[in-house]
DNA sequence: TTAGCTGCAAAGATTTTGCACTCTA
DNA sequence: TAGAGTGCAAAATCTTTGCAGCTAA
């Protein structure tokens, strides 16, 4: 168990109560504007340490930093290359999915990760 | 059109010819064998003009460098954390997910990276 | 000849880590 | 007060870029 902080309460509630999907970066943007003495490497060291902990994920997004995502149910990412935005998309498919991935390659999967990227409608 | 320059048919041919899928720096560790003074980054700028004439795809890994891939055919790659092998599996999702992207969020995908990540059999 | 490539080194970008200090349990 | 968390700066890692020289067209 961590043990309880100021910042980490501050970057615990920012990244759980906000629906986009915010680079470390971001959160610390966020979280500095009433907290102006947090670092970013605790912003970096307390997202690490939620995702250990399941309460967030993190996600690769090409040419981007990583993201995290708070969003606990199953769901991929489109991502906008021209304004970076990620939005939801309720698509199942890890349980069939990691059976096939098991049987084809013989590894035991425990995460998915699918990012569809292109264009927002306000970008086009 | 790029102009012809021997580095690039020696990067091109490596990356055509392997069923792996290196990144820039084991593409650079292969054709160095036999070319010493190829430079990581003409490999880099190499990889980068195949992906952008499409012969190539390149794809993020959580956790490592990105990958190049000249599989042509639709596939998803599952990735052992342990030995860092990536495995293709052979799943078409690209065209009805594409269709629910743009009809959920309205970006126009023209890109679908999935990557399963867990734990090789040889690696149990 | 000249526009594009290359090697090298330096810069950029992202993320982690060492260390002295602070705070929680 | 011991051990964990923090800020800061430095290091580590990956990738791109500036520049002077080389090469293909």
């Amino acid at each position: 168990m961590p043990k309880k902080s100021v910042q980490r309460d501050i970057i615990r509630a920012n990244i759980l109560h906000r629906f986009d999907h915010p680079t470390a970066e971001m959160v610390w943007t966020s979280v500095r504007q009433t907290n102006p003495r947090v670092s970013l490497a605790t912003v970096y060291r307390n997202l690490e340490s939620l995702v250990r902990e399941g309460e967030i994920h993190r996600f690769v997004v090409p040419n981007e930093p990583d993201h995290y995502d708070a969003t606990q149910t199953e769901h991929i990412h489109a991502h906008c290359r021209e304004c970076g935005q990620i939005f939801d998309i309720d698509v199942k498919l890890n349980k069939r999915l990691s059976e096939r991935v098991k049987a084809i390659a013989g590894v035991e999967v425990d995460k998915v990760q699918l990012i569809a990227t292109g264009v927002c409608q306000k970008c086009q």
